[in-house]
DNA sequence: AAATATAGTATCATATTTGATAACTTTTGT
DNA sequence: ACAAAAGTTATCAAATATGATACTATATTT
């Protein structure tokens, strides 16, 4: 029966520091998570895949698929999204709240 | 008494066609002209200068000057918008309509 | 099971945006 | 009238996003 190390405050503290500053970091990039997903979930209840966005806008499929992935951070400039919108048939919105 | 052109009907298609053309282009750029003129309001109605924009955000003023400019086209990315929006506190909002 | 469709990742080239700075103009305060 | 503050424009370097392509993984169809 090995003998396991009790965790104690430090290790308690040190996890939580993580979580918040993953937390943090993922709330910092909220709008850009926000935003990747209203794309996927407007393409998708269009029935459209990757590839017809990607021709209505003149690019690659793979490109739309690396717009949006939230396994990176890349930060997508208006035009790129108002591109995007405009091959949903939809309009971007931008404001401040 | 100097003899001026009488405008016929293709002078009137020709600027109609430009006026067409500079609304659809405005009309296109609205997205961004909408985010800019939020930004200007929301930033003045807290009397905050763009030099304390920058302060905020770590960059010069004269780069917030081009930000909110209508006088360009340049295509801010949503890292840049984002930062804008914190220093205001305030938080940047993107959808679809 | 094989073929096809769809989506995802990596890489490098190219284009675009932001950083940094100087010079200038306009506005505001005294 | 003058100085300071605020804003604008231009330029070039650096950073970052997009274009283009090859390849892989997953899902769907045959």
């Amino acid at each position: 029966m090995p003998i396991t190390k009790r965790p104690d405050f430090s290790d308690f503290k040190k996890k939580a520091l993580q979580n918040q500053e993953v937390k943090k970091e993922y709330e910092a990039l909220e709008p850009l998570f926000k935003i990747k997903k209203q794309l996927i979930v407007a393409r998708l209840s269009k029935g459209l895949t990757q590839d017809d966005i990607a021709k209505k806008i003149g690019t690659s499929k793979t490109n739309i698929s690396r717009l949006e992935s939230p396994n990176n951070s890349y930060m997508p400039n208006l035009a790129t999204l108002m591109k995007y919108a405009d091959a949903l048939g939809m309009k971007l919105n931008i404001g401040l709240t």
